[in-house]
DNA sequence: GCGGCAATAGGTAGCGCTACCATAATCGCT
DNA sequence: AGCGATTATGGTAGCGCTACCTATTGCCGC
């Protein structure tokens, strides 16, 4: 190709990464060669020269929970439009794959990976540090990152939640959750916060990863079996919250009249159900696109000062409660 | 560390690759010396000297429409499982990043590339062509695929939807799409054949892509006003349908005894839905799986005697209608 | 007129692997 | 014993780029 254009392969190079560089009438002699040839770099090579692969990795527990589409949606998106890719590994939620998934996400060495939830086990914690490789961690808070984060505390989300229910004169609470560990510490601050403002124990259901709306429905036939008179219910995931609305439904139990429901997550639907689901947003292509501008820093060679930033998140009170 | 393992490079390369052709010994120092530094290949270096990158591109409209989920996320597992990686790009409904997005693809000079729906822009046919990457086309069926195929007829699905509600005994049909290329196909077939049936004409809807809950409800409630006397509604996503039967449970209108509802892609909530929802099943996940299989067995050299597959669908007989 | 500087071009080497071929050692067969 | 066939290892080169350094040119001020 730089033969084509009858200059030298590295003018050709800087040709098309820094037209700065170069003159004029070398910058038309190749673009003319570009696309008389449709020659397309190969980013390969490109990134094993430079050691800059444009490459970056997210992992997510499973790309059909629809919690973290969000954040893969304005991830992908924000890495592009800086002319990076994303690679998109499942670790699943019980985190088996991480390993091998760890391995080969390595071995491609990205220029960074995105971890939806903090990376508990050592042993990962150890290989990614070793690795050298940026890491932001997301969608929770912990004193001990591994790198950067963008986050938000779910035992914040927990104590809203239980207080937000109490002011709106909510005295016997239950919760819905999904059995993940983010999810669980929401329940354990629900139910301290709880306790502590003197309410009956909350009753719990738990339900297996990922929430369905299917087991909405049954999770709540269950808990109004056995307990008939709570007047509020926290769901772990608005999907969750659409099934036990649906149930309620079906059942003739009436919402928010009998019994106030909170969802989490804001899915795109939950303004538009009916009645409008009350839910906890988080921003999650705030989160995709600080991720994005975290690792995109680095590998530019820009330091990070603020390494930690919290989100928040809100709660929406919509009809259902 | 071929030289830690006391071998030559090659050898080690054989070792982790090959190990069939290793002998015992070898394998042991070599596993050792891997261990002892925490080696991690780099995949980059390897793709680029044997020219298989062990890479498969997925391209989708937008990662946040539920429908091709399940095919992504097959596609990631089955692909995992055999040792490849996915990169995942987002074109957008309009195709508007398509061309950018080629381009970063073939640069990364993948073993694969699976396009949701069929490729439309004779420019990116050619390119694609010339890279000489198999790709696999999904979720529509062409008599000019650029290579491999999975999917179904769209024009099959419109026509079995009318037939089905017309053996229900309804005659007043309606339909609520959104505006991408497919599902407008569905819609062309669908008016086709109520017409043939000798119905009145198919009163028409449509939404913005991807559809949401939220245009659901706004385009039932539009239909409603102006043709109150529908009674059978084709939805062009589940999504829609959710959207719809919201609206008619806050408006009373009773699903299905007065408006049968059929909805599109089956999606995870469907059955359990009140009422359930009747809805056209794709199997999105072996699409996902037999797309993988395509490009793995391209990629390890088995030549694909089938490159089209029709994989159909179904027509799942819920509540809703 | 000369050293010095900026701007532009090119040369060389090497990123970390694997393809390809060569070699050495072992084997079984006539 | 001698031969080719088979298996296990190594050597060399090169995948297609970019980092780093050097060469050339034109231009400036003194």
């Amino acid at each position: 190709m730089a033969k084509l254009a009858g200059v030298a392969p590295i003018t050709a190079s800087r040709a098309l990464n820094n037209p700065t560089q170069v003159s004029a009438e070398v910058l038309k002699k190749v673009a003319d060669a570009v696309s008389r040839t449709g020659y397309v770099p190969n980013l390969l090579a490109g990134g094993l020269a430079s050691t800059r692969s444009r490459l970056v990795a997210a992992v997510v527990p499973t790309i059909s929970g629809p919690v973290f589409l969000e954040t893969v949606q304005s991830l992908t998106e924000a890495l592009a439009a800086r002319g990076y890719q994303l690679m998109l590994g499942q670790a699943g939620y019980d985190g088996t794959r991480e390993d091998a998934l760890l391995e080969t996400i390595i071995g491609r060495r990205p220029d960074g990976i995105v971890l939806t939830g903090i990376m508990h086990s050592a042993d990962g914690r150890k290989r990614l540090l070793a690795s050298g490789i940026p890491v932001v961690e997301t969608w929770d808070l912990t004193p001990t990152p591994i790198d950067m984060l963008v986050g938000f505390s779910h035992v914040e989300v927990g104590r809203a939640v239980a207080h937000f229910l109490h002011a709106k004169g909510r005295r016997r609470f239950a919760m819905v959750t999904g059995d993940d560990e983010r999810a669980r510490r929401r329940l354990d601050a629900f139910q301290a916060t709880a306790s502590a403002l003197g309410l009956e124990p909350v009753r719990v259901q738990i339900v297996p990863a990922p929430t369905t709306l299917k087991s909405g429905r049954s999770a709540l036939a269950l808990l109004m079996h056995q307990w008939p008179d709570i007047d509020a219910l926290f769901c772990s995931s608005d999907l969750l919250a659409l099934g036990v609305m649906t149930e309620a439904q079906a059942s003739g139990i009436a919402v928010p009249e009998r019994l106030a429901i909170v969802g989490f997550g804001d899915l795109e639907f939950a303004a538009d159900l009916h009645p409008a689901l009350t839910t906890v947003r988080i921003n999650g292509s705030a989160i995709g696109s600080q991720a994005a501008r975290f690792i995109v820093d680095r590998a530019e060679g820009r330091s990070v000062e603020q390494r930690v930033i919290d989100i928040g998140f809100s709660i929406i009170d919509r009809k259902s409660s």
